[in-house]
DNA sequence: ACTATTAGTTAGCTAAGGTAACTATCCGAT
DNA sequence: ATCGGATAGTTACCTTAGCTAACTAATAGT
């Protein structure tokens, strides 16, 4: 933009600017890597949640839609996707009859783990083409953005 | 490649993983934004392709098809969305008769900008309350994160 | 025991994405 | 000069993902 009355810092980027261009970036990001999620057979929410459910142990359903910030209808319909493909199991709580846990199957973490590893083929390509400098500087922003990304606003 | 059989550096995070992460931190942040998209009466996905028409000028479906990396009949659909809102107008090109070109309306300008700032609100708190040194690293890292997003798998 | 709260589900909506099939136009041959 | 192939968009139809509202079932509090 204009440069002002005062000259900007070489760095001098506008949080407003950053977050914009973040949010396009994840757009275009999620975009391009749908198509190695659907040529892996799972779409990336469904893919998302199996792998909380894999990592995570059995996890109640509100539990895994606060960890997915989607409302609970969202999780109630992926669990029904998933335990369809038979990649989850729903267990029962002992001492909440109101409460489901789900846990992966065997299928499922195999699916996650070898759809993983196709998923992120391409992205490993993009990521290799880089400059190692680049590489590193995108592995030691990740943690920030992670953080950026799952902050939710009432939870600070 | 890998240091083979020696201990890896301590920054050491294979590339897989971090595709992996930056996959599922692009999904999480999306859907963190999609409510401050949704409270700026545009989803993410118009937004997405207004801006491109705000700052791209008239620009074909087809071009545009191809930035958003979505199949035409999706941009169609986005268009009519957009054209109802009166945000967007399409315009007859001159010398062939089978393209649309369309350009932002006044309306659309400003709704993009207002919207923008609105949008963003929520990151830029988030950002805001990092440490001035997350926030370079994350405007730094920015530039490979967009080269990452918008490479197309078959134009590198 | 009765009420209020909590966990999930169901119903019904919108938006975004896709493929397949179509129309309309343009261009290149013969 | 028309005829066939390529190109630009559109239409029809399907699936998934997300939401709210309204519901059932179970727990907890008084």
């Amino acid at each position: 933009m204009a440069p002002a009355t005062t000259r900007p810092r070489p760095s001098r980027l506008r949080t407003v600017d950053l977050a914009d261009r973040l949010h396009s970036a994840a757009l275009h990001l999620l975009r391009r890597l749908r198509r190695e999620d659907d040529a892996s057979g799972l779409p990336a929410p469904q893919l998302s949640a199996l792998s909380v459910i894999v990592f995570g142990g059995p996890i109640t359903l509100g539990d895994l839609a606060r960890a997915e910030q989607v409302r609970p209808p969202t999780i109630s319909k992926l669990i029904i996707m998933l335990e369809a493909k038979a990649l989850v199991d729903r267990v029962a709580d002992a001492s909440d009859k109101r409460v489901v846990r789900v846990k992966a199957t065997a299928r499922g973490t195999k699916l996650l783990h070898d759809g993983r590893q196709r998923r992120v083929a391409a992205l490993v390509a993009s990521l290799s083409a880089l400059p190692a400098r680049d590489r590193a500087l995108l592995a030691r922003a990740l943690p920030v953005l992670e953080g950026v990304a799952r902050n939710p606003p009432e939870a600070s």
